[in-house]
Order: structure tokens, then sequence, then C-alpha cells
DNA sequence: TAATTAAGTTAGGTATGTCTAACAAATGAA
DNA sequence: TTCATTTGTTAGACATACCTAACTTAATTA
């Protein structure tokens, strides 16, 4: 039970990350998994072999990838890090929602576990980070919650952001301007049915928000 | 200007310390600097003709080995990382005197100028770490602070510790053990002009020291 | 000053993690 | 059902950062 490179707790994380969002799929390509990672087929190919070697993937020649049980509580691992040192630096060190990301990206593989739960004893154990997703325990458990997303609110209903489906910058930056930000109010006004656009109110402010983007807000 | 790996920057922090601690003789050679990082001699020629490339030392085939002043600011930066994050983990983490070291090894490395920058106003622009050395600036300037060590010390003078010149975890444990703290106030009891030993007092406890863990501790 | 020792260098090798180019298998559409 | 496209694989290269073994230069001392 040697310990992961960065790279490797990468690939795993990226598995991890792709298999619940293609839940129903019957598993990851190695062109899924490139593309996401940003690497060359060729690249994730030998890595898969090493994993496979490692125990950390099931995997045979032109099949799919599947992590195995031990590497499905390591990359809860690291997404635990991922979301701990996100939560600390939105809550103590005052950066914004857009800008945490890249910066957990490297903390989360610094290899401490004492400094781990230190922070977790800091912060207040918090359960949720500043995108609203859930952080995993120690023993690599994480809370599953139902969601909906805005896209399936009705006209005049009120409801609470709890978390964002995209954490890239690019759509932070856009949610902000519109003036949501976790825990906003959000109160749906009208709703085209041609597109599936809607009119909502943040803060006394009406914005017309495309679907796709409300498909990836989720709300209570 | 391209930014520098974290190896890179080991090596010029490394340097950096060598160079300060060897004041006066005439810079620092191939084995030496081998040795502190615990590698060989080889990997370390290898790296320093990458340094010179990248003119980051001034260094020919069989001299002794001088960082640019470029260098020597990166160097800097690394330690205000370094010291600040030890800083962190000391005060708000609760971590023991002899942890901060390692975990602090691997901080220093997060390439982010904006995080050090919050972090430092987050511990509140502290000037020294937890090993009361100097941290320092933004901009790559450090506090020169003369200094005595408990070595110095005559008998019956009572003085307080600033800071510790060794900062391994073998030597923090046994100042620990000796009742050492940051700020501990010690009372020189008695001397042997013999091997240099002192009978300190710390705390209302007696121990003797070597005069080598003496010359370790520097005083007010 | 010549011989020995210490310090420094070179050549060639390894592991990790990336790439391109060429090829093979699987999928799906005509 | 065949053939084009997508998906996945292999082989060979490269950069980084380490190593060992053999060598050279510099320093020390007898």
């Amino acid at each position: 039970m040697d310990s992961l490179s960065s790279t490797e707790e990468n690939y795993l994380k990226a598995l991890y990350h792709l298999s619940v969002e293609s839940a129903g799929r019957e598993g990851v390509g190695t062109n899924e998994l490139a593309a996401y990672l940003m690497l060359k087929p060729a690249t994730v190919n030998d890595m898969l072999k090493k994993l496979r070697d490692k125990k950390l993937v099931n995997y045979e020649k032109y099949g799919k990838i599947h992590l195995t049980a031990q590497a499905r509580k390591s990359a809860l691992g690291v997404i635990r890090r991922h979301r701990l040192w996100e939560t600390f630096l939105y809550e103590k060190l005052e950066f914004t929602w857009d800008e945490v990301h890249e910066v957990a990206e490297q903390l989360e593989h610094i290899r401490s576990s004492k400094l781990i739960e230190k922070l977790d004893k800091f912060l207040n154990y918090p359960r949720f980070d500043p995108h609203g997703d859930a952080i995993p325990n120690a023993k690599g458990e994480i809370e599953k919650v139902a969601r909906r997303t805005l896209a399936e609110a009705g006209i005049g209903e009120k409801c609470k952001i709890v978390a964002v489906r995209d954490n890239s910058a690019t759509f932070l930056q856009y949610a902000m301007k519109v003036g949501l930000g976790l825990s906003s109010e959000i109160k749906v006004i009208a709703k085209q049915d041609f597109d599936g656009s809607l009119e909502i109110e943040v803060r006394r402010k009406r914005s017309v928000v495309s679907q796709k983007f409300a498909e990836n807000v989720f709300v209570l």
C-alpha cells in the first residue's frame, strides 16, 4: 500500500468525478478521461496500465475503466482535502467563489493526514464546501443528497442555491455577475417554453439566464 | 523569467541558507550542497549547470557557487512562504514546534502570490516564525538581527529564547524535553570550563545541556 | 614536490510522466 | 454487412531529476 503520486491522485479523482457524472453508463473511456485531464489518450493509456498493476482500476484492453474500492476511497480522500482547502480559502482567507478551485488543486496534494484533520477541526468540521458540495469524511464516506436544479423550479417559486455543478471560473464569474452566491435566494419570475430560459430575481435584481445555466445551479 | 520547479526552489533555498551559515567563507561547494540536500554530488552538479544556464547561480567548473541577486530574491520568497506556513500551522492549527517544518516544506511550493499575501494578512503580518526566525517581506527583504547564543551567556544571567539555529525535529524535541519553548526564560546556573556544558533552569526545572546544544539556542 | 586524499565532473542509466505518429479494434450508418 | 469514423493501443521520443561508476582537478601533507 505505497502512497500515490500527485499525478496518480489526479487520475483517481478524475475517474471518480467522471463515474459519478455518468452514473448509468457502463464506465469511463480512455478518450473521455484524456479530455477531462487535458492529456493525450496515449498518455492516459500508459498510466492506466500502471494503475491496473497497482490494483487501482479494473480495466482490460479496449474495455471501460472502473475504480477499485480502494482507489475510490483514495479519490474521496483527495476530494476531502480539496474541499476542506476550498472552505479554508473562502472562509478564512477571503478568496472569492471562483478563485478557490485553482489553489485548492495544488493544496489537495499535500501529504499529511495530521494537517487535514487539524484543518477540519479549525474549520469546525464543515459539511459543505463553498460550492455547496459535500465534504467526504475521514473514512472516505460522502453524503449523498438528492438535488434539484434551478431549471426544474416552477414559476413564482422561491428557492435557495445549495450548490453548483460547474466549478469553472468562467461559470462562477458569470454566476456572480447575475448576483448569485451560495445561499442566495432566487425567485423564478418567468420561464420560456421555447428554449427553457428563465427570468429570475436575486436580491431585487432581475436577470435572464439560459436553460443550460439553470441546469448548473442546484437549489433547495 | 519563467517560474521555478519545486526542485529548483529547494536548491536556491539551500544555497541561501548555506551562504548565510558560512558567511565569511568564499562560497558554497558542490559536495556541501549535496550533503545538505541529501543528494549525490553528481546530481547536484547536473542541476548546477541548469541553474547557471538560467542565470540563477554564478559558478564555473571546480569553482564555488554563488546565488545571483535574482535567485537570492527567489530563495527569500520560498523562505517567506515556508515561515508564513509554519506560523499558520503553529498558531492556527495547533501543531507543535517540531512538527511544523516538515509540512511547511511542502506548503512552501504552492504557487500563488495571492495565497501568500492573504495568508500574511490572516496571520496579522507576523515578523517571526515559531522558531523565532524573521519572515522576509513580499519584496524579498529580511530583517537582520544580531544574535547571541545561550553558550555566550554568563553565569547567573537570565535570558529569553528568541530563536533556534537547528530546526530538525530531533533538536526541537530535545529542546522541549528540557522545557524550552519560544519565549521561555532561561537562567544560567553554572558553566563547565572543561567542555562548555551549562546547567540551566527553565520554569523551575534544572537541566544540564552541552555546549553544542547551547550554541543552537539564540537568546536576548 | 610527489603522493595521497578530498572535491568535483562526466558518462551512461533509471523512473515518471508527458508527447507524436502509426496502427488496431469497435461502433454505427449507408 | 461493409466501410468510415471513433476509440483505443503501441512504439519510440523527450524532459526532469535522480542514480552509480569512473574519472579529473585541486588541496593537503609527508
